[in-house]
DNA sequence: ATTCGAAATGACAATGATTTGCATTCACTC
DNA sequence: GAGTGAATGCAAATCATTGTCATTTCGAAT
């Protein structure tokens, strides 16, 4: 049976430690499983945004044979981000969506978002200073530009 | 009976009547209920954004025996939103929150809002040109502050 | 390579939030 | 004041998220 049959170790172990992503999830301190590398596979090759339902579906999408429980995907991003792999916000919308975070970056950086009225596409922006936001999603062909700004912080009657 | 007994249209009608909200719902082209100022009424007079959750259990305990149904209450920010007496948005807590559209401000008003990462508190921030945002939020007494800008217009590609 | 314990998974149930359907009540016009 | 269509309240349906638990899998130690 040597077509067949090939040891676990050898199907799944070897495509997981190939990947990238495999290390990072180690590195981590998680455990290796195939479901945690094609998530943050996912979320590191697609550079926007995704929601949960865009997670589900396209990991049900890419491989036929492997079917990802919803319940998984949420533990999964829940322990990704405890662990610091990934974030997650809201924009206005209100969907709750996840990103990959780049290690590389991993303490004070912060971008923002522009997002399409129309197509819901959402890029992100590298600039943190405002004004120069502005000029750059202006470049990028945007129209009908809006902005939203929020503060958040610890109140006088809190500190 | 005098006294158990007032007539419809003067137990209610009067109250709805009177209130300075009454104008502005027929204004809106639409039926001038109870709920309807009583909702209206709320969010006027919070300057700040409120969820569902917060207006239905304010309304409810405001007056004890009239108790509002959570159905109607989303009916009624729903009509109150088409006909542009209200607005909603999502902040970083990923919780739908409803405000007054002051109409005098009506079109191209926009403000943002401070909110406070402990006790959730939100206030509202009238001037709009970022930089000095930033200033008076601190004025306000504010630490630890981080911010978050999101843009909103139409992309290259759907332009 | 095999075994073992702990953790991850998937199927399903449970919860919570929001929406829908429908019968009753109410606001507004005549 | 009566009639009509819309608004309300209740119950049931739907959707998203979380919890439970038996089974499987990972990774360390043999």
């Amino acid at each position: 049976m040597p077509i067949k049959k090939k040891s676990k170790s050898e199907a799944k172990g070897n495509s997981n430690a190939h990947s990238p992503c495999a290390e990072e999830i180690r590195a981590a301190g998680l455990k290796l499983t195939p479901v945690r590398v094609k998530v943050l596979e996912l979320l590191k090759q697609e550079h926007c945004l995704l929601t949960i339902d865009e997670i589900v579906k396209r990991l049900s999408l890419s491989e036929g044979k492997t079917k990802v429980d919803w319940t998984t995907v949420y533990r999964t991003l829940l322990t990704f981000t405890d662990a610091g792999l990934v974030t997650h916000t809201t924009l206005v919308d209100g969907a709750l969506r996840y990103e990959y975070q780049h290690a590389s970056h991993e303490d004070h950086h912060h971008h923002h978002h522009v997002s399409c009225k129309k197509c819901g596409m959402i890029e992100s922006i590298d600039a943190c200073e405002i004004e120069k936001i502005q000029k750059q999603v202006e470049k990028m062909g945007f129209r009908e530009l809006s902005h939203r700004l929020e503060f958040t912080g610890v109140c006088p009657k809190c500190s």
